[in-house]
DNA sequence: GAAAAAAGAGAACAAAAAGAAAACATGGTG
DNA sequence: CACCATGTTTTCTTTTTGTTCTCTTTTTTC
């Protein structure tokens, strides 16, 4: 069985990737447009292709209603919808370890990693010009480590936990509030505990 | 048991995402209107189909009162699709009613309404001092009606639909940007439709 | 750089699906 | 009774869709 070109990858990782966003198999017209290709035909190929890569079957019967993943293909990108734990609020000045769950909040998919993660629920002004309001949630990815420009949860000094971006160079680590009014906070690595980096947002414009 | 066509599919996503707008059973006349389709008969091969399918029963022993769906419909829009329906992106120039619902979304409890509700993606950056942002998604409640101040999804022109603060007054309504950089547009109240209001909003930090 | 492979555009075709329009049936209403 | 809203059937046209073809363009490989 050949292997499969660098485009027919592509479009097999499209299918992967978006089948959330397929109600139906998807016809060919309409994998053209998402795929941005002006030509029926030339996709056709490349579905062909993967048909008999064994990754995608033929939704009728080889006659018309478009192309849908095999089963295999399929479970790869399924993940059971469950709720994250809702551990409490931030920059209430304690660590999140300390927290215990209180509830749990089902949360999208889209926001979401595919590691641990939990949620928290945000208080104060310190990340408004990131679009990150008082009472907003936000979904944090469980990790002690963070790349430079992330938003993280931070807990300084055993004893405070902060939401802020952060900037790790030699022997300073720079937490970031984005606000105006507030200023940069310098520390030394190990007065700097990482737990968690940001990979959600979330709010509710209900009146409560 | 034959798999639905891709018309099948809409009529019954349609008819299981606005249940709730029917006091009773609609009729294929009514159906018809709200589908924007010109024939009874069309419709009607549709719903043969979906009544085989056994995803809608015939109201009145075939005769009179219109269709409603089976049990089993609901189970599976309840069940299967726990989320709302993820109809799109505004500022695309589109209509929402004109969009299909493309895949569906699970969203917390708490942005929700009580009321129906969608899900769009945001495009552009014209609430970004609102905290909403090119590429998040929004919850819609689907309401025709808003307090002033509200977030909405206006259509303007019957051709454009936007989301903006609204500000109605005496003849006139405002539609403003959240975005220092953009001007409020001003309309007669015919040339606005008000199609939802903002009850939620998420972001995703994940790269992709 | 030339040859080969992959990708793409676009046209043409047949079959399926979808739609329009009209006619007919049936029950309820004034 | 006539009238009307509704479901049902039929006949037609139009649109969509998978499929195949030829041709050009881009990318890879030697």
């Amino acid at each position: 069985m050949d292997v499969l070109t660098r485009r027919q990858r592509e479009i097999f990782n499209f299918l992967r990737d978006n089948q959330d966003h397929f109600t139906r198999p998807p016809s060919l017209d309409e994998l053209c447009a998402a795929l941005d290709m002006a030509s029926r035909g030339s996709l056709y190929k490349h579905i062909v292709a993967l048909i008999n890569a064994g990754l995608v079957e033929p939704f009728n019967g080889n006659k018309q209603g478009g192309v849908r993943l095999t089963v295999q293909a399929r479970m790869e990108g399924d993940a059971v919808e469950q709720g994250l734990p809702f551990v409490g609020s931030i920059a209430a000045g304690k660590p999140i370890e300390a927290l215990e769950t209180v509830s749990y909040m089902t949360v999208p998919e889209a926001l979401k990693s595919d590691k641990p993660c939990y949620v928290l629920q945000v208080k104060g002004d310190s990340m408004i010009e990131a679009g990150i309001f008082d009472g907003d949630w936000v979904v944090i990815e469980q990790r002690s480590f963070a790349n430079n420009g992330e938003i993280v949860v931070a807990l300084i000094e055993n004893s405070e936990a902060t939401l802020k971006y952060i900037e790790q160079n030699a022997g300073q680590v720079l937490l970031l509030p984005a606000n105006a009014t507030m200023t940069a906070l310098s520390y030394r690595p190990e007065q700097v505990e990482i737990q968690g980096v940001l990979v959600g947002q979330m709010r509710s414009y209900r009146p409560h």
